[in-house]
DNA sequence: TTCCTGACTTTAC
DNA sequence: AGTAAAGCCAGGA
C-alpha cells in the first residue's frame, strides 16, 4: 500500500457525518487529481467504517452511489447516508447542492 | 510473468 | 449538448 492510499483514508476519515465527498474531490485534495479512479480502489481495500474510513460517504461526481459493490448490498449505502441525514433527490442521487462535503 | 479489468474524472471532437 | 478517448496504478487470473 502506498502513501496515496493512506492519504485517502485520512482525508475520508475527516468527512463529517451527514456529508458526502466525491472521488475526484478527494483525489484532488490529496494532490492527485488523475488518481480519482484509484481512490475507489483504495476504498475497496479500506478497513471500512470500522477502521475509521466511512467509504459510504464517498459518491460519484454526479451524486450517484456505487453500483452494487457496496458494503452489504445495493441500497445499503443510501440507507446509511439517509440515516446520517443526507438528503436524496427523486432520481436516487445525493443532493450535492447542500450535502457535499467542503473542506 | 503477462494480460485484463476496475467504487472515476476530465478533456476533446 | 452528447459521445468518445485518455490517464493513473494495482491486484487477480
Amino acid at each position: 500500500m502506498g502513501d496515496f492510499n493512506k492519504r485517502v483514508y485520512e482525508l475520508v476519515r475527516q468527512v463529517p457525518s451527514g456529508r458526502v465527498a466525491t472521488y475526484g474531490q478527494v483525489a484532488r485534495m490529496i494532490g492527485e487529481p488523475r488518481k480519482a479512479r484509484y481512490v475507489g480502489f483504495a476504498m475497496h481495500a479500506s478497513p471500512g467504517m470500522a477502521g475509521g474510513v466511512p467509504c459510504h460517504r464517498i459518491v460519484f461526481k454526479d451524486g450517484s452511489l456505487a453500483p452494487g459493490f457496496a458494503f452489504g448490498g445495493p441500497g445499503a449505502q443510501r440507507a446509511m447516508l439517509e440515516a446520517e441525514g443526507v438528503g436524496f433527490r427523486e432520481d436516487g442521487r445525493v443532493d450535492m447542492d447542500g450535502f457535499l462535503w467542503e473542506a
